[in-house]
Order: C-alpha cells, then structure tokens, then sequence
DNA sequence: TACAATATGATAGTATTACTATTATATTTG
DNA sequence: CAAATATAATAGTAATACTATCATATTGTA
C-alpha cells in the first residue's frame, strides 16, 4: 500500500523560487538542514552548501536572497509541518484537557523519528529550531519581516493552542505568553540538558521536559 | 554626601587585557554598549567601534578577541550585578516567599533606571540581554566555552534563586528548569510585546509579565 | 631626569563572506 | 526544432574579521 503523502506548502514571500520545483531547489533544502547543523548558522554560507551539492553559488541566490531567508523558510516548514500533526492528533479529541495534553507533548518532546516527509530529515530539522531559529527574528529588521508575515505559521500554532487553553479556562489572562513561554522554554532545555545542564534538572533521556511543562501549565490555568 | 560606589569584577579569562583597568577599555564598553544596541549585534564591528570612540581597531583587539567575546563579558557583567542586586535585596528577608517574589521581580521587570555604575549604563545593557544574549551560547563552542566559565555568572544566579525555591518546596523536582524558563521566558516575553505581540498579552507598559511569572512560579512548585 | 617598558595608533595585508553581473551552456516546453 | 527557461562558470566588489609590523605616545622606575 502507498504511504500517504502530505505536502507543506509554504508561501510565496518565503523564497525567490520556490524551492520544491525543481530538483536543485529540493537539494538546497535538504543539503542545508545538514549544513546548518552541523556547522552552525554562522559557519554555514551558500558557497559551501554549492560545493556540497554539487552545484553553483550563483544558482542557490535564484531560490533565496540570503541564508536568513532560507533559515526562514525552514522555521516556517517547521511550524507548518508541527501546524498540521496538530490539528491531526487532536481533530478527533472531545476534552479540551486532552487536546492541550497532547499539543504540550507535541511542541515539548523530543522529534526522534524522521517521517520521511520526501527529502526533509525532520530529526536534524527540529535540532536547527533549537539552536537556531531564536535568529532568526532575532535581528534589526524584524518588524518589516514580521509584515512580511516571516512569522506567521509560528503566531498561528500559538494561536490555535491559546483558544485550547481558553476552552479550558476562559478567564485565563495570559494564554499566548503561557504557550510562548512552553515553546521557547521547551527549546531552551533541551539545549541546555545537552550542552549546559546545570540550568536544567535532567536525567537520562530528558524526558521530565515534556513532564515538567505539562504540569507548569496545567497548575498555572487552573482557576484558585 | 558620596554615592556608595560598588565594582563588579569580573574573572579574567572573559577579556585578553582588562577593560576596566584604562581609559581606552572602558570607552569600549561603554560605546560597545551603545552601538550594539542601536546595530545590532551583527552589523556591528570593532571598525565601527574604533571610529566611534576616535581609536584603532588594532587596539580594540588587544582588549577582546573578537566582537563575541565582548559580548560574553558584557553578558557576565550583567549577571554578576544582577547577582549584587539579588543578594542586596534579599539579604534581610526573613520568609522564602519573600525572597523569591524579589527575586521574579528582579529577574523579569523591566530594568528602566540607570544606576549609573559609572561608566555603564545598564539600560541599555539590558536591552542587549533581551535581544542579543542567546547568540552568546547559541554557537558550536559552547562547550569548550562551557569549560572556560564563560556562562558561570548567569548559572550562579540560576543557582541561587533554585536555592530558593527548595527553601518553599524541598521536594520540587525542576527548580532550575523553573527559573531558567523564568528568565529566557521573560526576556522573551519583552522582547516579543515590542516586536510580535501575538505571542503575548500585552496591555501597555508590558507589566503584567512580572505578574503572570510570578503567579506561574508560586503555582508551579507549590505542594498539590 | 633618563631610560625602559608598556600602551596606543597607523598602515598594510590576507582570506573569507556576501553578494552582483555577465555570459555560456544545458534542459525543458510548445 | 526553436524558444524559453534553468543552471553553470567566471569575474568582480565591498566589507568583515582578522594578523603583523612599526612608529609614536605615555607612564613607571632607577
């Protein structure tokens, strides 16, 4: 049986050509979630990633203008990409509790297996959210980005899991902050628990993340 | 009457000649400061910082390695007077619960006079934390920077605060979880209602991130 | 005061980055 | 098969992130 095939599709103001058409454009994707990785977002340039691929500095600028737009067209995958395994895994739920358990688990755990979305390796991708993608908005021309809509599918999953909490307890004052807080916070432990674990309370596996952010918002919610 | 002046060391493996100690270093840190927050970390140089304060970049270089190590130092600088700070106000506290309330409070406000530690201002330096300080462990060295103390002042404040919170609530499993997402949370929390505020809830002033840490922190580790 | 040590300044030079522009050569499509 | 489009190759520019050298101040000490 044909497994089924889901296509992120990502808007238009995120590339120059859109890199899913075309052989090269996909290659670039998945050459770069590597690169990025293992060198790091400073030491990764579009010269290296040719030299890679195969291919020509010069024909990597047709797809992105900068190596930030293509870390911003990454993040946006991502988002999308968790957008959709969202609604998926609550669609059927009939308790808000449950909804919000599960949208806690999917934005706190860690991404182990790679659903072999075509050419991105999901496992590496997650990793570059965690390391990098802070940098992106991170930078002196966010509001103009921002209007651009660079954001948008990370403001719309914060969305959609405000209005759960809100389901929950509509007199909550603070339903985007908690959830920010839950995204940011969530990335920033498990960078830590790997590389300065004296900020966090890990044990093997760091799994007490996903444990410790469930109850924080559960606790935080709950009318007293 | 004289003005109680305090002076925050910090450790010399963070700087390659002391810029506390001329008057050339400490017009680096002062205009560093300046610039880093009006440029950006990126488009910020020792170039532009040397024709800023009327000196060679070939001197800046004998006082910092590189722009990332002085951000480092002035990362360590905020966490060590921020350390003073908490020290000072908790000092004559009798209640645990006091304590951390000045310590959430002084963790997540908005730092908005300057105390005139001559020749800093810490303002503006603050501003730097929010916006720029995760690019300083953001970067494949981290560990190796780890191991030189590079993030020990910032990890010493966690430490203590934890403390605190143990103080309440012995048998609270994450209290450095806690107070970590309490920090990168606010700093985010102010970075996000000036930037994009659909992933908070503002209302004018920003002052209800104060409040909404520290009723999560009390809910959080309190016993159930 | 003189001399030495140290700090700073000026200049030059290198490799790399982050592009832009142009032209040639494939490849696809009508 | 011609036309359109995509990619490759090459060259070039300004800026960055340094390093090295040498000259000139400034300061500290015998």
């Amino acid at each position: 049986m044909e497994k089924l095939q889901i296509h992120i599709v990502i808007s238009k103001e995120l590339y120059t050509k859109n890199p899913d058409s075309s052989e090269l454009g996909r290659k670039i994707i998945c050459a770069s979630i590597e690169m990025i990785d293992t060198l790091g977002f400073e030491a990764f340039t579009f010269k290296k990633l040719g030299a890679r691929i195969g291919s020509n500095e010069s024909s990597i600028y047709r797809y992105f203008d900068n190596k930030h737009m293509l870390l911003v067209y990454l993040i946006n995958w991502y988002w999308s990409w968790i957008e959709y395994k969202l609604v998926f895994d609550t669609n059927s739920m009939q308790s808000a509790d449950n909804k919000l358990k599960a949208a806690i688990l999917l934005l706190t755990e860690k991404v182990d297996v790679d659903n072999s979305f075509s050419y991105i390796n999901e496992v590496t991708l997650h990793r570059i959210i965690i390391s990098e993608s802070s940098k992106a908005y991170h930078t002196k021309a966010v509001d103009i980005e921002n209007e651009k809509g660079f954001y948008k599918t990370y403001k719309r999953v914060v969305q959609r899991i405000s209005d759960i909490v809100l389901e929950i307890n509509p007199d909550f004052e603070f339903p985007h902050m908690l959830i920010s807080t839950v995204i940011e916070g969530s990335h920033h432990q498990r960078y830590f628990s790997e590389h300065l674990p004296s900020l966090t309370d890990v044990t093997k596996g760091g799994n007490n993340i996903v444990r410790f952010y469930t109850d924080l918002v559960f606790k935080t919610i709950k009318k007293c």
